[in-house]
DNA sequence: TTACTAACTAATAATGATTATCGTTACTTG
DNA sequence: CAAGTAACGATAATCATTATTAGTTAGTAA
């Protein structure tokens, strides 16, 4: 993404959360991810589960997604995909294809689509950031 | 968008939050409507920006955006389009082309790119929602 | 016009996800 | 081993949003 300052030691506990990310194909929020450590790390605190999420999607090494209201997930696959988001279930699932004319994608029903570019706008750009 | 069940009674905090919406460029979250709003109706509470910002989204009369952290952003125009985000000020405007090739668009620099499909998934389906 | 009532509002309390703080633990290098 | 410090656990604080409550307004019908 940007700069990467990298972790500076290694730890249990951010190498069970990059596990736990690797390992499903949900695309969770911490509070999941949490659940899920401390199956392993049982006196592991919510607030070492948040710091790591958010370190780890500033490095670049997991995608942070916000595709629900006041809701963070995160993504073990970093490269560039579209995700299909259930207004029922409310399940987050990767999309084989990116087509904005179908109404109907990989068998699920769509009601609208989001495209989303993240980066520096040229105003930004201009004064030197 | 879905079923909408329109408003049964107008109301001139309604109007003057629609307005404010239609009249901007930008696409604002609830404090900036709030804020420009009350130089109308100078007593309105943050709840009824809130509030109608909430219906009428779910009226699809506008766009609810999950663009940034814990913040949702409202955007007058209703049809499927791209939005770029900037991560220096933050600002969310159009951008005329959906291409996810290109590490530029409309000037603005890309570092990456969302495509999020909203809608009921084949599962949900499945149960006769 | 007046009474009725549903829909709306302002004010404010509650919620819930996330972030910050702070004392402690445990690498890591000399 | 000891000093320095990254990362942790526990918990308090924050902040956007939602819910609640009591009061007001607008449409309707006698």
């Amino acid at each position: 993404m940007n700069t990467v300052p990298t972790f500076q030691r290694k730890s249990i506990q951010r190498d069970a959360i990059l596990e736990v990310l690797a390992s499903t194909k949900r695309h969770p929020d911490a509070i999941w991810v949490y659940e899920k450590v401390k199956q392993q790390i049982p006196n592991i605190s919510l607030g070492t589960i948040y710091r790591n999420l958010s370190e780890l999607s500033k490095n670049g090494m997991i995608l942070e997604l916000h595709a629900k209201d006041n809701v963070k997930n995160y993504d073990f696959t970093v490269s560039n995909h579209a995700h299909f988001v259930c207004s029922s279930c409310g399940s987050i699932t990767d999309v084989s294809s990116t087509d904005n004319t179908v109404s109907t994608i990989d068998g699920n029903h769509i009601d609208y689509m989001s495209v989303m570019y993240y980066g520096v706008c040229k105003d930004c750009l201009k004064t030197a950031n």
